[in-house]
DNA sequence: CGCGTTTCTTGAACTAGTTCAAGAGGTGGC
DNA sequence: GCCACCTCTTGAACTAGTTCAAGAAACGCG
């Protein structure tokens, strides 16, 4: 069952039926119990995940044994520790799964061999990798320009639904401060 | 003149000699003075830029006029506003030469057309883009686990000239602080 | 349902980094 | 070679956000 993916896509480039089922050769489905990983720290990361439905987190832990979390993805996003797969080098990350989760699983290895059979999807990538460097520069730009209120406030009213499913303490990192102040904040916000 | 260019796809793909003189159709060379702007804020992305030499930077102006540093590009790193360019959207931020700069525009609306021709600059550009993720992974892992002082001597001590190249406010809040607390953790230092 | 673990709250003491302001150095352009 | 403008420094007062600790609530699993 990969229609999800497909149909993402679908947005970006178009595939033949031939094609569309070369692809389902290299992508395998995994679900995923809440808090499981697919990936610790140490570990080489080998494939790229693709969110079908649940909740997957990128986080680190300081020498504290603090989690910090880097990012999220939900539906429709690609997950993966780039410079570990880059590199083949150990990686300095956690990935994990936020709460039961589905996700499409792409080796690393098969990739090149993929993209040589259909060369849409290596465009399909670039483009998929395109808005993710522009959601990157969105991210520093809000955590340069707003206070941790402000940040939590914006962040609460663009995905209302999504600050109720995640643990506050894995947000309250995300935005760049302590669960604690986090608590301040929503009863400031309370009253 | 575009062997740098050349030289810097080399390292991920090979092309043929009649592919390279087409992307030299693509490419225009192009100097900047210091301080000249390729964008500024409200403009509409329409290129991708290559440094040659010299040095640009991406950077927002905050609503008291404040500038903030995202993101610098030395030799060999392409730039862009990846929002603006995919939605033609007004942009945010500011496209700035820091010195005397020497850069290769790929512009927009050929890109898809050179891809058609040339497939493998549209893995060379999949690839550039996974290095971008990797470095902005890293970056915001940094921003996350050190303090403001820690940030500038790691940084000090991985980039020496680099340091001494740039203005110290651009530096400061490229590294998240303001110039005058730079200048303390510079006198701290000293001692 | 009920128990254990995970998550959230609250308060007090603290500190890393900011803000504002004024002066001192540099340096690039003419 | 000089002036104007950028850039850097320093200090004092301040504040946004941290840290630590302990208790309260909520949740998920059997």
């Amino acid at each position: 069952m990969l229609a999800p993916l497909l149909a993402h896509i679908a947005r970006y480039v178009s595939l033949t039926a031939a094609e569309a089922e070369l692809l389902e050769a290299y992508v395998v489905p995994h679900t995923l119990e809440r808090r499981a990983h697919l990936l610790r720290e140490g570990e080489v990361c080998t494939a790229t995940y693709f969110v079908v439905s649940g909740c997957l987190r990128t986080y680190f832990l300081t020498e504290k044994g603090v989690e910090h979390t880097l990012q999220f993805a939900i539906e429709n996003w690609w997950l993966t520790d780039y410079a570990s797969l880059d590199a083949h080098a150990p990686s300095a990350f956690f990935l994990q799964a936020v709460e039961p989760t589905w996700v499409l699983v792409l080796e690393q290895r098969g990739q090149e061999e993929l993209f040589g059979r259909v060369p849409q999807l290596e465009r399909y990538f670039r483009l998929v990798l395109q808005r993710g460097a522009a959601a990157a520069q969105h991210r520093v730009k809000l955590l340069y320009s707003l206070s941790g209120e402000a940040r939590y406030r914006q962040f609460a009213s663009l995905f209302p639904a999504f600050v109720q499913r995640v643990p506050q303490y894995m947000l309250a990192s995300y935005l760049g401060f302590t669960p604690e102040f986090l608590s301040k904040i929503r009863a400031r916000m309370g009253e």
